[in-house]
DNA sequence: GTATCAACAGACCGACAGTCGGTTTGTCAA
DNA sequence: TTGACAAACCGACTGTCGGTCTGTTGATAC
């Protein structure tokens, strides 16, 4: 049982990396399953035996970007004690991570309108609210009943940023200048 | 050329009301044209005279769901000379102006998918944030370089309570709460 | 050898957005 | 009054798309 299981893994990954690809270059709508098939050379049913539909092929797309994303992230807050020190050094990542088209398509614009802001939300609760939170709550400066929804209010912000850095066209002085306006929206929103 | 006019403008009313309560009710990817035009009692051909597609219908839709939430809040802000206690209160009338579940649905789900987000970020331009910023502008207590970028995070802010707010089983004091929380949101981001 | 089952193949289906060649009907000039 | 005109409307039809279903293949277990 290891040809089999192992080429099974093989297609899912491949379906998953030209799905990338393409979900990025036409987004979700404009992507088609036929599209999707034809890049990668699988058979409809080869598909369909991996995924249950569109949307879960899509889901999958999300976990390998929010893997990269949270690898970079985890990088950036290496060796920071201070929890609002690792906060401010993991929006800033986030910001910079955004430099990715992938990231800009995928997990800014479709994924909310494919699973849902409810669902969205419930991937992000894992990956980073969660951990925003629990700085929050670490640090304290925030009093303990409002820490949930600053911490949305926070994230929020942060992808506003990012989707605003996102369309500019020159990107690398917007990321510049995202990031200094970014610092200021946490030294306001985290004042004493 | 009155009696027939009026009779086009009839037809074109009753889609969007009728269209309304579908979208608000299964949202747009959940709402068939063929279901409006059932429920309308309008032929095929009538709402593709006055619409050129789904998103066009969708667009009048949004529309007017923007001109009562935008009376609300002039409403909210007769009166006050002081910029920033208009901004307060422009922003607490929207959070309350979620209790309508046309605007949780149409405005803050629905909207930026189907329009994308950089079309219904220009909407919001003419709308709200352009007045944000010019608020904010007026105030001074924000570098007019960073105004922009505030103005952002702070609409965004504002919308993800409002969403939050809307999700929440027990709305009222969802809303009561989200109001106090808003109100601290505000007063960080805008202190001097 | 043969039973089994994951992996795959591709014909087929229903739903849906959008099109197109008409028909109806109010308006207005002659 | 009438006939030209155009807006409003009609509904059959089309192409596309996501998803299903009935197989077939080939590696593995016994």
């Amino acid at each position: 049982m290891n040809k089999k299981i192992d080429r099974g893994q093989a297609t899912r990954e491949h379906l998953v990396a030209v799905a990338t690809g393409l979900f990025t270059e036409y987004g979700y709508d404009g992507t088609s399953i036929e599209a999707v098939l034809k890049a990668a050379e699988v058979s409809r049913g080869a598909l369909y035996h991996h995924f249950p539909g569109k949307d879960a092929l899509f889901a999958a797309v999300l976990d390998t970007v929010y893997d990269r994303v949270g690898a970079e992230g985890a990088r950036a807050v290496e060796g920071l004690a201070d929890p609002i020190e690792a906060l401010r050094a993991a929006c800033l990542a986030w910001i910079r991570s955004t430099r990715d088209p992938v990231v800009r398509r995928v997990m800014l614009i479709d994924a909310p309108a494919v699973l849902g802001w409810q669902r969205w939300r419930e991937l992000d609760e894992v990956r980073t609210l969660g951990r925003i939170k629990a700085a929050l709550r670490r640090d304290g400066r925030i009093p303990a009943e409002r820490v949930d929804l600053f911490a949305h209010v926070l994230l929020a912000g942060m992808n506003e940023i990012a989707l605003l850095v996102a369309r500019a066209e020159d990107h690398a002085s917007a990321v510049a200048e995202a990031e200094a306006a970014a610092g200021d929206v946490l030294d306001r929103l985290l004042s004493k």
